[in-house]
DNA sequence: AGAATTTATGCAATCGTGTGCAATGTCAGT
DNA sequence: ACTGACATTGCACACGATTGCATAAATTCT
């Protein structure tokens, strides 16, 4: 690999003078420096990022970790951060913790063993995995921003949806229709106060009504949803809309209520969480919530870089919250009048040999 | 920032004796190397690998550069490549080219400042974009694997899916289930004697059939599409079956043909390219080609670390063919007998108003 | 013309690690 | 006690760039 001092020899000069001369430095002669250019490019010289960073004591780089790329929710944020992060001027460096986050400690050793100038820390389900880690960061002084709801965290900067809202609305939205035996199909709550379904509840039974364990599934595998379904319709009384967690888990219903004969919105109305491509896709297309994550992506990027630029000041940590809002497709209609056909029972027995 | 030179000097030694302490070296004494370690634990010392990077002239980073992430064909590899590349031990540097590859150059250019150890580079429909930075890569000897296929490129390793050979396969598929009016909705050939539609249209012919101009529509967009749909439909003989270019295209012809009353697979056959996660999601699932992405995956990273390690011997380059599989799904049936319902028309001419 | 100033260039230190070589100390063998 | 082998450690340079300071040459001013 050609050096500076490979392409001094060549001009005849120090390799100080061609250092000036590439950074376009008033202090050099406007004929060396255009010799100097000449001759760079003719040798095809490329600077050395590796040692201009030890020397500025900087990389220009913002690392963004991500637990995973294939769960099409990361690629729509992933893409939005590295459009902002270009744009400011910075690289970008992504790494992956994991679909449990499970090196997300490491992903943080590597971004801060490669000096990158600050570090943008998705975190999902787990919470904050790596706490340790981020407080060490805190504590030295390197910038940090957190998204997703994470406890105790209010010396940290962090952004995050206030999911319980987007929660509230969807609920909101099903009883303007109608619904009042409504299911819900999906994870453990693990965003405290922000968690959508929390929301969701709430919202249910401050208009009157409850929500029986019966109705609620807590599961995540595509045979968990098949099992959760199959009970669901097999209930004396089986609900009229289900509420999925995210929209890959309303992929599923809708792959299985298919099988199962069931129509949407016909006979179940079906509404999902987060505005995925994948939403627009299905058919019917999902009524959703979402529409947070750009907004939220940018001020993700402008806490940090802000936080990189003014060094010192730091008193005391943002926290930034987003509202989503409810995402109207075609999936929900009033509740069904008949019940559900009869076929159906027999052909999730069938399904269930 | 701690340094070496600070552990040494809490430890009363030298930089360099710490160096050796932390790598473990059998230079140094045992008892020192055990004091050194704790105490650069306890004060929170991290390496720094700009300054290691520089002084070794090897980052152990491999760069990996993809078009976009949005589309879910990229995220399966991206997420494959990773898993490869970390297990090898190295470091993956994802960068963005663009939609267009816009900036592949760029995103060279930048690869090669950082020293990168390799560069793995996928193509799309633009071909090689940065050929003449691929060239100079090549003649400095600094490893770089192509993904996809592009032309004059005998002096670059290159590992591509035979496309060419999935349509064959496909196209026999539909053959067999009786179909003799298929229409194609995608782009452009690009992809020389590997392209889809090709291979496609080569087995199609080989059985005495032929694609007539109107039953190929060349188009990528939503609006280009439902417009082709519309053609296709109120042709005088319509198609009883879809072959769309790639998954994403297909799901844009699911949607649009539900708008319009037809029915999958009983009414049409849709069939797609690249099994991407949606093709399950999809009601009913679609029958596309895939299979590849896998292994071909695993040679591209295989095939550069090798590169990297036996540094010297170039004599020639690899180009490494992966054969991808129908994967039948749920999408495809024998040709319908009805002619498509009649309200077909109407509706279609509703949306176009 | 001599002093002062400007312009252009080189010297040398620095960023933080890794490592060859020399130096020191320890110990066993004779 | 003297020598050679061995175990430990430090010195100093290198990696490739940036930059303050000194210096030399050219120019301007009095």
């Amino acid at each position: 690999m050609i050096t500076l001092e490979d392409i001094a020899k060549k001009a005849g000069v120090s390799h100080s003078t061609v250092s000036r001369a590439l950074a376009g430095s008033p202090l050099v002669n406007s004929e060396t420096k255009e010799r100097i250019q000449i001759l760079a490019q003719d040798f095809g010289y490329q600077v050395n990022q590796v040692a201009r960073n030890l020397k500025s004591r900087s990389t220009r780089t913002i690392g963004l970790i991500v637990p995973e790329v294939l769960n099409p929710y990361y690629p729509k944020l992933i893409q939005r951060v590295a459009d902002l992060v270009k744009e400011a001027g910075f690289n970008l460096q992504l790494l992956l913790s994991g679909a449990n986050q499970e090196s997300e400690a490491a992903c943080i050793s590597s971004l801060r063993e490669n000096r990158a100038d600050g570090i943008l820390l998705v975190t999902a389900e787990q919470g904050l995995v790596a706490r340790d880690q981020v407080n060490s960061l805190v504590n030295a002084g390197i910038p940090i921003v957190l998204m997703g709801w994470v406890e105790d965290a209010d010396h940290i900067d962090l952004v995050t949806g206030d999911d319980a809202k987007g929660g509230e609305e969807l609920a909101k939205h099903l009883l303007k229709l109608g619904h009042t035996r409504i299911a819900i199909v999906g994870k453990p709550a693990h965003r405290g106060e922000f968690d959508r379904v929390l929301g969701f509840t709430r919202a249910i039974e401050k208009a009157g009504l409850s929500l029986t364990d019966e109705m609620i599934a807590e599961t995540q595998a595509e045979e968990g949803i098949e099992l959760a379904l199959q009970a669901l319709l097999t209930d004396p009384e089986p609900p009229t809309a289900i509420f999925a967690y995210q929209d890959s888990l309303a992929a599923l219903v809708y792959k299985h209520l298919a099988r199962a004969g069931v129509s949407i919105p016909l006979e179940m109305t079906v509404v999902g969480f987060d505005d995925i491509d994948l939403a627009s896709f299905l058919s019917p297309q999902l009524t959703t919530v979402g529409g947070h994550i750009e907004p939220l992506a940018s001020d993700f990027v402008k806490l940090l870089i802000e936080r990189i630029r003014k060094h010192r000041e730091r008193n005391g940590a943002d926290h930034i919250v987003a509202i989503p809002k409810v995402i109207v497709r075609s999936s929900c209609s009033t509740p069904r009048t008949n019940p559900l056909p009869d076929w159906d029972t027999t052909l999730t027995h069938k399904n269930g040999t």
